[in-house]
DNA sequence: AGGAAAGTACGATCGCGGTCAAACTTTGAT
DNA sequence: ATCAAAGTTTGACCGCGATCGTACTTTCCT
């Protein structure tokens, strides 16, 4: 289709809210999507993940991710590659993360 | 009733959970009485809180923060005193109330 | 003893979110 | 031109949790 934008919509920090953010993060497999950008330190594409839910649901939860602010996704090609926006994250939530994703 | 035991269970540290925890943190009002509970930095009755839910309803609140471990509970007369604990939290989840109890 | 205060227990309701399958779109490779 | 790969969209289902009112229990006060 012509004209199909393709650029999702991503919040900016400024409007970032913690009820959001945890209910992003409360899910478990959305916080292992999390997780595992973290512990890659680099992009990876959806269909990259360690994930036990279909191709559909995993759809779902990156939305959910990228619309509480978690995530950045660009497409390179048939993929998305999904972004840890971990700076802005850290700005506006200091030790959230960090918390969060510690090996335990 | 004669033998009723009147001394809730408690989660000991070993037994804390991170999915538990931050099911217990999603939502508004269990946040706000953790919130409550950090600012005063003293124990608080449940009818002392500033809550905008029926008794029963917050009786099913405290209930889920105290078997996530986040509140101690221990009666004194017909009142129920709630105790943060933080210490404990702290430990387990360091950083984690910190950054859910930030003035923003 | 009687009543009020503070919670708890029990059902019932009800909406939301996680899940999937199926059909579709876009892009890249042959 | 086809075909495959990678996601998306839509619709349906379904279970769980937040909520409330009512009835009940325990303790305190007079």
């Amino acid at each position: 289709m012509v004209g199909m934008e393709r650029t999702p919509s991503h919040p900016e920090v400024s409007e970032f809210d913690l009820q959001k953010v945890l209910e992003a993060l409360v899910d478990p497999v959305r916080r292992s999507i999390v997780t595992q950008l973290d512990a890659a330190g680099a992009d990876i594409a959806c269909g990259a993940f360690d994930l036990s839910v279909s191709k559909s649901t995993a759809t779902h939860h990156f939305k959910v991710l990228r619309e509480a602010g978690l995530i950045r996704q660009h497409y390179a090609g048939t993929s998305r590659m999904n972004t840890l926006r971990r700076a802005e994250m850290d700005e506006v939530f200091p030790g959230l993360l960090d918390a969060l994703t510690a090996t335990r």
